[in-house]
RNA sequence: GCGAGGGUUUCAGAGCUUGGCCAAAUGAGCCGGACUUAAGAUCCGGUCCCGCAGGGGUCCGAGGGUUCAAAUCCCUUCCCUCGCACCA
């Protein structure tokens, strides 16, 4: 264990001094909201939550060091089943469930004794989650922290969803769902302990008349009604007749059940074997009389248990009608084709099943081949004239209609696999629910709506955009209400909680009262008074007096704070709550006071794992801060990948992050220590650090963290070690050492706060470096030929170095030798010329008499040069040919430093002084090296 | 299956939008050296292959194509991650 960079004592009171400073409000100062989506606090913090909130952390930091008045709020999402079922858990004494919070998370036996109450475990693990965020350095304005099971918060639900419901987004309806008989509820992806895969497919009972009774076959492709030769019964199972809406049906035991939950009373009068069915006969309008058959690959458990036969689309089906063939009954049964497919004849199944070789009904290849035949019937299919001609996609749509409307067909509901198995051990089934909720996020005006203002949305990354376009064009109905669960009652049915996704949608403007609304009682918050804070709608029914004020207040302070700028969340809430939370702001908020952007961040990796609490593949963030430093953890999580990026928590990864901060205090403090003179090497340095500035600046104003710990931290370090260097052992600049750490720790402080405050109050600066002004760059410092001279220098350096260990001799002397002034002319001239092609460009450099005259050298030089050009960045290369750098000069200042790096004696001449052979590949910005 | 994003040198990760600055930034790891009583601390150097002169060869998931020129553009293919709804 080691508490790195600041030692203990100096954090707390760092912390100290922190205590209030983030607690916000406005000012005439520009403002910057920034929120990222609040916790479900159902557990401790591991490392991939400290990302989540640290990357917002260091841009709210960032902004107000700009000078920006900055809130970065944080609430606790509470709402929801998750922590009832924890709480239900922990009462039956469930050992997972106990270890999990007892050994890794660690809640000690007294609280954990109190978390058969949900409430205790949110209220327990907000607490930790403010504890912890303090530790992590984030800058937090805690006056405005709330959860969403308050009263007042609450009121501003209701609130929201009167306004919902007023502008018709929400609507009851009836909705299938997965469904546990034992448990009584409806249950989720997570409550699902086998068949999660399955999904609900929709079915249309074909409705066949027998004597008085109805057979109603279930099928996924109604359109092929037209091309039904018999029905198929299993003939070794039991079917029940059933009362149904008035008529008796025959369908198996298990879809009597089925049904019955599914919006149909359901009375069981009587059975009948599948062989008493066989033989016998059943009709409809489309199919006239016709016989109902055995197959053995009908399963009862699946629909309704009976199947209308379509043998040329239906592989199943002329598997079963060939069998009964090859027993020469049947025979007169013939495939009707009804649709016509590319790459398929007339009966489409009939040609797929003979030539695939499959032999039997229980094959268990033909899943496969139905799967294809359908495919292709699907995607290319087009009925045949006489029954319309339209495409498959649209017949099946209109069929189903008309079958609904003329002839008493009706919707079933059954999973695409079963069984699907709850958590409690019991099967479920898909049930119709009844007097559901539903946002009607498929409502296309207020797509529209939505789309519109999206288009006009900062989103980072920008790759995310697509996303976000598809998910507005797929969401649809939304169930917004549940029956268990924390969280707000629908104000007008009270019966219903509103569900937790939907109650998360605008509360970024609730933050912007948060804190004055604790002032006032529940019971004053009726719709009218936010309709007034929010909307600026005056009423006879506001309060008067002292009340009024603090409305006005709050008033203020929303208007002052909205529309928020930015909005972080993970990648994987985008299909949902980042693009809820825009059709929430579109039904609610004039356009000025819509969200201006959002990032997305990618997820966790620990050690290459997934991060997940379930599979106990977490580190705790308070852990990681004990062992490493917050300032550690923080510039890890945001510098180790862009906050979009995936990131992965590696020890050894995470070690040399602290040596690096542990680094970058020693050279600070080194910096403070400096006493040397003024040298003209502190010029260039000067340069460059202006150009971090810049940078760095750019790079945090595009949310690219990881880009800015490259400038701030490890380019600003290159180029100080290349200045030591220069300086041949010489004492640095006491002026510019001091100069660049003032810089340096500002535009390290939003990574690395706790550092940085501490190293600025070493530098004896007066207040918090975390509210230091910003570093802008000083354009007068910034001198280009000197960075050209010093890059020059450089790559002449490198070059020499490389020669050098390739001839393997102890040199005695360097001979520099510079290019000839008209060789630089033809550099410039390459620069500015338009001509392609090297051929071009020697053609017409040749026509001017002064290059001409070096004859053969002059092409040479020609050839060189375009190739030198562009093997170097383009910008170089104009500033190079607009103020050619005076090489002679650079390299005779430089003289000292050559021979100190390489102890060797140097001299520096011009190729035309030259006779040595080397001398004539003198190049612009590339001298020839004569090493002897 | 459908939709979105991605596959780069030991690893992480730039670069790919606007083809030539790319053998490919930077960091990590590893190797060697210096400093030290000693270091996991610091500093210096190396880290695809070949080369006793700054050069050459191979390379950016795989396979094709366009181009004088491709990690970068086009096509095909394989693999990975995320989402697919009542769940935070």
């Amino acid at each position: 264990m080691t508490e790195s960079n600041t030692k203990k004592t100096d954090t707390e009171e760092i912390m100290h001094t922190w205590e209030r400073a983030f607690h916000t409000s406005p000012s005439d100062k520009k403002k910057f909201y920034l929120t990222v989506a609040y916790p479900y606090p159902s557990g401790a913090m591991h490392v991939g939550h400290g990302r989540t909130y640290i990357t917002p952390d260091v841009i709210a930091r960032f902004k107000r060091m700009q000078g920006f008045e900055v809130l970065y709020p944080m609430a606790f999402h509470v709402t929801g089943a998750p922590v009832v079922g924890i709480s239900r858990r922990i009462a039956a004494q469930d050992e997972n469930t106990i270890n999990l919070y007892k050994d890794l998370y660690q809640v000690p036996q007294d609280v954990l004794s109190r978390f058969n109450d949900p409430l205790e475990i949110v209220n327990h693990f907000s607490n930790e989650y403010e504890r912890v965020m303090k530790k992590a350095g984030l800058s937090i304005d805690w006056t405005r922290r709330f959860t969403t099971v308050d009263p007042r918060y609450s009121k501003f639900i209701e609130w929201q969803w009167f306004h919902l419901r007023a502008g018709a987004h929400v609507a009851k309806g009836a909705h299938p769902v997965r469904y546990c008989p034992q448990c009584d509820n409806p249950i989720g992806d997570h409550d699902i302990l086998e068949g999660d895969t399955a999904e609900v497919q929709k079915f249309t009972l074909v409705m066949f008349r027998r004597g008085d009774e109805i057979i109603p076959c279930a099928t996924l492709r109604p359109e092929t009604v037209y091309g039904v030769t018999n029905l198929w019964v299993h003939p070794d199972v039991e079917y029940v007749k059933a009362k149904i809406d008035g008529q008796v049906w025959i369908i198996s035991s298990e879809a009597a059940n089925k049904i019955s939950l599914q919006d149909h009373d359901v009375e069981v009068v009587g059975t009948i074997p599948g062989s008493d069915l066989v033989d016998t006969t059943a009709n409809n309008k489309f199919c006239g009389e016709i016989p109902i058959l055995p197959a053995v690959f009908v399963d009862p458990d699946m629909a309704t248990g009976v199947v209308m036969s379509v043998p040329a689309h239906a592989p199943f089906d002329y598997i079963a009608l060939r069998d009964l063939w090859n027993q020469g009954m049947y025979t007169s049964i013939n495939p009707i084709g009804l649709i016509q497919v590319d790459g398929y004849g007339e009966h489409p199944a009939v040609e797929a099943v003979e030539n695939s070789g499959i032999l039997h009904q229980s094959d268990q290849n033909l899943e496969d081949l139905t799967a294809q035949v359908y495919l292709a019937e699907h995607s290319t299919g087009k009925m045949y004239p006489q029954y319309g001609g339209k495409p498959v996609k649209i017949a099946r749509e209109e069929v189903a209609a008309m079958l609904t409307e003329q002839y008493g067909s009706t919707i079933m509901y059954e999973f695409s696999q079963h069984p699907v198995i709850c958590r409690c051990g019991s099967r479920a089934y898909v049930k119709v629910l009844h007097d559901q909720w539903f946002l009607q996020y498929s409502d296309q005006e207020w797509k529209d709506q939505v789309q519109k203002h999206l288009n006009a949305m900062s989103l980072v990354p920008h790759e995310v955009r697509a996303e976000f376009d598809r998910t507005v064009g797929w969401l649809k109905e939304w169930a917004c209400t549940r029956r268990v669960g924390l969280g707000t009652k629908l104000p007008w049915d009270p019966s219903w909680l509103i569900e937790p996704l939907s109650d998360s949608t605008v509360y970024m403007a609730y933050y912007t009262i948060a804190a004055k609304i604790k002032e006032i009682e529940s019971e004053v918050l009726t719709p009218e008074v936010f309709d007034y804070i929010f909307l600026g709608v005056e009423s006879e029914k506001l309060p008067k007096g002292e009340v009024r004020e603090k409305l006005n207040a709050m008033r203020t302070e929303f208007l002052y704070w909205y529309p928020y700028d930015y909005r972080f969340s993970a990648k994987d809430l985008i299909s949902n709550h980042l693009t809820f939370q825009v059709f929430h702001h579109c039904a609610i908020f004039p356009e000025h006071l819509r969200p201006q952007g959002m990032v997305v961040f990618g997820m966790g990796l620990l050690n290459g794992a997934k991060m997940t609490s379930s599979k106990g593949n977490v580190y705790l963030l308070e852990e990681a801060i004990s062992d490493f430093g917050a300032d550690t953890v923080r510039m890890f999580l945001v510098g180790s990948g862009e906050p979009w990026q995936d990131f992965d928590w590696r020890y050894e990864l995470v070690k040399s992050t602290q040596k690096q901060v542990e680094r970058f205090v020693s050279t600070i403090q080194e910096c403070m220590n400096a006493n040397g003179a003024d040298t003209p090497i502190d010029h260039w340095l000067r340069s460059r650090i202006q150009e971090y500035i810049k940078l760095t600046t750019l790079a945090l104003d595009a949310f690219q963290t990881r880009q800015a710990i490259h400038l701030a931290f490890f380019s600003m370090e290159r180029d100080l070690r290349w200045y030591k260097k220069r300086l041949c052992g010489a004492a640095p600049s006491r002026t510019l050492m001091r100069e660049l750490a003032s810089v340096w720790i500002r535009l390290l402080c939003p990574i690395i706060p706790f550092t940085a405050e501490q190293l600025w109050k070493e530098m004896g600066e007066e207040g918090l470096c975390s509210f230091a002004a910003w570093p802008v760059p000083d354009e007068a410092a910034i001198d280009i030929p000197c960075e050209n001279a010093e890059e020059l220098l450089m790559r002449t350096e490198e070059d020499l170095d490389s020669i050098l260990r390739i001839i393997q001799i102890t040199p005695k002397s360097v001979t520099i030798v510079v290019a000839p002034e008209w060789k630089w002319e033809i550099f410039s001239k390459i620069q500015q010329s338009s001509a392609q092609g090297t051929g071009n460009i020697i053609k017409e450099l040749m026509q001017d008499p002064d290059i001409r005259a070096h004859g053969e050298a002059a092409v040479d030089a020609v050839k060189d040069c375009s190739a030198l050009m562009h093997r170097l960045p383009p910008d170089l290369a104009l500033s190079l040919a607009t103020t050619p750098p005076h090489e002679m000069k650079i390299f005779c200042d430089a003289k000292s430093f050559i021979e100190h790096a390489f102890s060797v004696s140097v001299t520096v001449v011009s190729s035309d002084e030259s006779a040595h052979d080397k001398a004539k590949q003198a190049a612009p910005f590339k001298p020839a090296l004569i090493i002897e």
